[in-house]
DNA sequence: AATGGTATGGTAAACGTTTACCAAACAGGT
DNA sequence: ACCTGTTTGGTAAACGTTTACCATACCATT
């Protein structure tokens, strides 16, 4: 059915060596008239070279992958496209694998990654357990780890300030004269939710505020998950005046919340999150929040995973970018960014 | 490096062709002691079959891709969850292409998704062009068009009446007394915006309004065109009291720029939109629209190509599922739904 | 005429599987 | 003892490439 690259030669009255090398651009000299012959015969019969059998001989697939814990947090496409943007640059495919924050997942798709070639990874770890990373390394297929960080392992990684862009929004709720901060974490052995965490108790200790562990409620990382953190943070004796919460779909999610439980932002309860995705500026919602410059991370994520499939091995282990903090009304000031 | 069948075959002292059988639960038999040493060698060599090989022997990938213009969208992680689910209920892993809406990349990806042997498409088409479509028919890959359907291909396909979608949104505008009613549209050669330009016309010309050609506006998808289109048609002579927004995203910019202009929802402004992303049902928006049964697309299509993969080409070719007409507060009702 | 170098092309051995075909061993029936 | 059929296992030929190695032809030196 399909057309070979004999069928190519063939056409072409010269061997598959000659055909393949004039495909490859090969060192190998070809006399350009027969060059022409193959490239005739070429687009005569439309042949296209198996990207299988190469990968095959090869032993390089020219694909690498991108394994996000959840696709539906705007937050990750943001991410994907500037990978995507380097790695078409450089001749490579990117395919995009779902975790779903489910460990077995991850686990199946490391497998099925390796068992196809991929020629590298750039990876979001749900970071549960860390077995299967560390065996992952020592397989020595390239990986870059992307926003979430793991500890301990001598893989590299692209992400955030955490602790500082958390300390920063923090110290502006502070400084806004909140006292009864709360804070909705995400999957509690994330590394990244700990250096929130971490901010958010520095920047109370730094003023003198007592961590009250009744206004530190976990999250899952997904809309809902703040809507039912913040209704719960609503029902304790002394609710808080603000909450900052670990991701924006939480954020966004808190508010819904107090919306419906009839309270006002940011009179009632002001609204911090972390990550600035696109529905973050809508003018309803308009969230203060921690950006993280995604497309960015995207990019060099990508950059270095290029830097190691070539043999670069001595890079910097963790690229850290600078956070910002966006403030918008959700915390009561009133600086606006224009533009959906 | 990699360990490879035949490692496995000499450590368990048989030959490739056994230990083949053994993974591959072939109907030729081999004795349980043979099996039982081909299993220890596996185990103990951490052997895992190389799929390149394999695919290339087999002519198969056991994978299948999903095509999608943006995946930023939420509309399409929606869709691809339902896809997902089902596919590796049945053993096939899914990749995800994005194109951007640009029809050089749907082409790219086309290319090399055939070269690589995926076994199967699911594909939602940019739909500027079709000949690469008809291309692709030819070389009967197997195929589902989902949510954006082509006329005149015999391409089976998955998506909703988006005629009736828009027919039922424009009726309850019109009921709810507006006349001068908004059309911001999409891609203008897409089928789908077509049929949801046709269902806004036809309501129209039901209850004898004369369609306003100044009302009508082309978006691009995205929210910052509906954001644009919206504060054209806040510009005209005769402003909408309402607008219907081919799709969420816009409407969600739509939402923005009426806001952004001082004007209230849906008091001075009614807005509708199109998909039901998760994002419209936040208090804050509570947007009107037509909900398309996402994950139930994704399903269904993958359920569907399955069917073709496994020979099976007479099924029905357009499978047409029934959107439903959310109301909430954007356009004046007051029916809402609980939850993010 | 012998030598050596360069340009050009072919042959065949990989890459790691699967599987059609063959073969040996053994059982049971005559 | 011989046939027949069933189990069980091996051999080797694919699958479609790439590439190391070899071969030829030609040219320029000596």
């Amino acid at each position: 059915m399909a057309v070979t690259i004999w069928d190519v030669a063939k056409k072409a009255g010269v061997s598959v060596a000659t055909v393949s090398r004039v495909i490859n651009h090969s060192t190998h000299k070809v006399n350009e008239a027969t060059r022409r012959r193959v490239l005739a015969a070429i687009q005569e019969l439309g042949y296209q070279p198996n990207d299988v059998a190469r990968g095959l001989k090869k032993r390089t697939s020219r694909t690498i992958a991108l394994i996000v814990p959840d696709i539906s947090n705007p937050f990750y496409p943001a991410i994907a496209r500037g990978i995507e943007d380097i790695a078409n640059q450089h001749g490579y495919a990117v395919v995009l694998c779902n975790t779903y924050e489910n460990l077995t997942k991850e686990r199946e798709y490391l497998d099925l990654l390796r068992r196809r070639w991929v020629d590298g990874l750039i990876f979001a770890t749900v970071g549960r357990n860390t077995r299967h990373l560390r065996w992952l390394r020592g397989h020595s297929i390239p990986v870059v780890l992307i926003a979430r960080d793991v500890e301990g392992l001598e893989i590299g990684s692209v992400l955030v300030d955490n602790f500082q862009g958390a300390y920063e929004a923090i110290r502006r709720l502070i400084r806004l004269g909140h006292r009864r901060i709360g804070f909705i974490g995400g999957p509690p052995n994330l590394h990244v939710v700990q250096e929130r965490r971490r901010g958010y108790l520095q920047a109370l200790c730094e003023a003198e505020i007592e961590p009250d562990p009744s206004l530190s409620v976990e999250g899952n990382f997904r809309a809902e998950g703040g809507f039912e953190a913040m209704q719960q943070l609503l029902q304790i004796p002394l609710p808080p005046s603000a909450v900052f919460a670990a991701n924006d779909l939480m954020a966004i999610g808190a508010m819904d919340a107090i919306k419906r439980s009839g309270l006002r932002i940011p009179e009632d309860v002001a609204v911090v999150g972390f990550d600035d995705i696109t529905f973050a500026s809508l003018v309803e919602l308009t969230l203060t929040t921690v950006a993280q410059p995604k497309y960015k991370m995207g990019t060099m994520a990508m950059s270095r995973l290029l830097e190691i499939m070539r043999g670069k091995r001595n890079g910097p282990r963790k690229i850290v970018l600078e956070p910002q903090l966006v403030v918008r009304d959700s915390c009561g000031a009133h600086v606006r960014r224009i533009g959906g």
